[in-house]
This record gives structure tokens, C-alpha cells and sequence, in this order.
DNA sequence: TGTATGATCGCCT
DNA sequence: GGCGATCATACAG
């Protein structure tokens, strides 16, 4: 079963949990996920439609990407129906394709950095502002979704980075993960 | 193991 | 002019 993007963010974010997303072959398992919509401060689509959040106000099923502290990028899932601004910021994965590549991308050899964090994952897979409001359904992106049997434990907690409604626990991660950007507390 | 700091882009006030 | 949905490095204890 394919994943419903149109869904709420959290739900999306949750569901995340243990699918799996691919650029051009190299990628891995999602274990880190946080949801944003448009009612939260937090959120890039918060205060309305910019040309940089263009993509979260878009269809679902497509990357929102921006530059983050002017270095960085990240990469997130829009949902929601059209025009809620809502989406899905990836923040880890546990590597399982094209890791030797990720190694050239990153310069790094330890497996648990190559991809824990939004601004590393970006870099391990290539992902620029040339993804932005792309299908993730098409090439050169794949995205897996978990299996319905899959036995996975997801646990909730606060977001990292943000300094708006810190209190909400819209922060998901594969429990016991040794390849999160921060341990659960 | 932790705290501090610089890099540097786009949006906002 | 200020501030991030960050990360790597430098230093202290």
C-alpha cells in the first residue's frame, strides 16, 4: 500500500516511521521524522505562501526542500490536501543503499553519520533545490512504505532546532535507533 | 560529555 | 539588521 500523503502531517510522519526513500538508488530507512502544518508557529508555512515555502501550499506527495542556516539542505514530504502548507521533515536514516556513495558525498566512513540529520541526509543523497516540488512518486526519487506486518515501535517526543512550540510532540523515531540525529530523551 | 562558535542564505521586521 | 526545522570543529572539564 502506497502512502496516503493527503493525510494530516502527523499521521504522515508517524506512518514514515520504518518506510524506506531512495535518490537515484541511495537511500535508506526512515527513523526520524517531525510534522509542521500551517496552524503551528513552527512551521515555514505559518505565517502564508512565500516563493521559498512554495512547494508546502502544493500538491501532496511532492519534496518540499529549502536551505537551512544558509548551508544546509532539508528535505521534507508535503501533505495534506492542496494548499494547507502542511508536510513532513525527513531528520535521519538508517543507510541500507549506496553507501559507498554516501561516503564520497559526506567524506566519512562512520555509518551512523552519514545520515542522522536533516542537513547530513540531504547531503549523503544529493538533495538540492533542484528537487524542490518534485513527485516523489517519480524518478529520481522512490519511496517505500513500510510493511503493513512490519513490526516497528514508534515513539513521539519534541522537536529539535525550533525555538516556536517547542512543547508539541510531533518528533517521531523508530524506537532504539541507533541512527537518530539525538536519542530520545 | 558538554558548551561555544562560525559558516552564510532567504525571509521577515 | 536579525534570525533560523544545522553541522563541524574547538576547547573545557
Amino acid at each position: 500500500m502506497p502512502i496516503d500523503f493527503s493525510a494530516p502531517s502527523l499521521v504522515v510522519a508517524r506512518a514514515l516511521i520504518g518506510a524506506s526513500v531512495f535518490v537515484d538508488g541511495v537511500g535508506g530507512t526512515i527513523v526520524e521524522t517531525e510534522a509542521y502544518d500551517q496552524t503551528d508557529p513552527a512551521s515555514h508555512s505559518h505565517a502564508g505562501h512565500t516563493a521559498r515555502n512554495a512547494a508546502m501550499f502544493g500538491p501532496p506527495g511532492r519534496a518540499y526542500i529549502y536551505r537551512s542556516y544558509g548551508i544546509h539542505w532539508c528535505m521534507n514530504f508535503v501533505c495534506e490536501p492542496e494548499g494547507h502548507g502542511a508536510g513532513v521533515l525527513i531528520r535521519a536514516l538508517e543507510p541500507t543503499a549506496g553507501i559507498e556513495r554516501m561516503r564520497e558525498r559526506r567524506g566519512l566512513d562512520a555509518l551512523t553519520l552519514l545520515c542522522s540529520g536533516p542537513g547530513r541526509l540531504c547531503q549523503a543523497l544529493a538533495v538540492t533545490h533542484e528537487l524542490d516540488g518534485m513527485r516523489l512518486d517519480r524518478k529520481p526519487f522512490r519511496v517505500v512504505a513500510r510493511r503493513p506486518d512490519a513490526a516497528v515501535t514508534v515513539q513521539a517526543g519534541v522537536r529539535i532546532g525550533i525555538s516556536k512550540s517547542r512543547e508539541l510532540p510531533w518528533r517521531f523515531v523508530l524506537a532504539g535507533s541507533r541512527y537518530l540525529s539525538k536519542p530520545m530523551r
